[in-house]
DNA sequence: AACTATTTATAAGA
DNA sequence: TTCTTATAAATAGTT
């Protein structure tokens, strides 16, 4: 756009490389932001000039947001096409990943819950065994993304935080009663030994 | 670009929103690699459709290379450029309920998600607060109840099983140490008076 | 998916 | 760098 065609290889004269460079650099930041209010999209540009600057927009809070979905969603696709290559050998599966419903993921998001709800009674379910289902789940919902398994998949990474936060809140009691302990038998001259407390492993 | 100026707020109309996002994402994909080849940068550009559907560029072999450099980069220098493009981000996430199938449910389950997750920090939210959320989800999801729905509300309910698990034990655990409390400060005889424990209210 | 009227982006020049 | 301008490109609305 502008004075004459362009070619699409590297602009040979520096100088209009790097002035081009800084033109379209901040054409392409806003229209990566145009994308993302106008057409409710998640947009993450993340651009580094030939001498090494960093430039980066994204529509959400933070670059890690995308990334973390990134990593997610790919991590379900390879899964699935992996799976799907195990299964039938075929190189044809050219899953779309946005089309809603399709009842396969459905089946397989049924066997991955039944696999942890169902064998084993919940109670024993360990936090460890909790969030490795939900990413097990998390992944297999992104292949259908539908705004309805997002906001839910939101809402089990809302409780996972919450979860962490209790578990982290009990690892400090514990280790605060440890230190009682400790501070008490200090103070126990007579040698009397009182019982630890019960309830701790 | 096109006829009639364009308002940088998120297009109303469902099919006009789709259509744009078809036009500019392509546009925006394009850009990137043309500011790539012509410009010598490294450019790596992440796209979730509304609907989570992935598009995907980046100028290297693969974006993890992008990502890999993103992180080395933001944690040396962090940041002067961002924050002046993050100027853009104010009216990012807009989401409109309702727009994929079954509108009704989805736009209430928005609404009463919104109500928890967008007004309030996160983490203020208590456990009650979170339970009531909860509850009221379910009580949205099972108009629908989809096989998916159901599923993601037996989840939900788990991680709540698990979630009261966890404040019983916080709750037991902050009684044992009120008994050690009590015990210790009987042995005490020499008018010895620790700190009690802090991090507890 | 094509068309087309306009707006927008930008290459070149100052 | 920044501005101006001529022109190419992108795209909103329409069919």
């Amino acid at each position: 756009m502008g004075k004459g065609r362009v070619q699409l290889r590297r602009i040979e004269n520096k100088t209009s490389r790097q002035v081009s460079f800084s033109k379209r650099r901040s054409g392409l930041l806003k229209k990566a932001n145009e994308l993302a209010v106008l057409c409710d999209a998640d947009v993450g540009l993340i651009i580094f000039s030939a001498k090494g600057k960093l430039y980066e927009y994204c529509s959400t809070s933070c670059m890690e947001e995308i990334i973390n979905r990134y990593r997610e969603f790919s991590n379900a696709e390879r899964d699935v096409n992996s799976q799907a290559q195990n299964q039938h050998n075929s190189t044809a599966k050219q899953s779309q990943p946005g089309e809603l419903d399709c009842p396969k993921t459905n089946s397989e998001l049924m066997e991955i819950a039944q696999r942890y709800l169902d064998e084993r009674d919940v109670d024993l379910l360990n936090v460890n065994e909790l969030e490795k289902m939900e990413k097990e789940l998390d992944a297999a919902l992104r292949q259908t993304m539908s705004r309805k398994a997002k906001l839910m998949t939101d809402i089990i990474s809302k409780l996972r935080e919450k979860g962490k936060l209790l578990v982290e809140e009990r690892r400090f009691l514990e280790s605060v009663l440890e230190e009682e302990e400790t501070t008490r038998m200090n103070y126990d001259n007579d040698g009397y030994q009182p019982n630890p407390p019960e309830g701790l492993v």
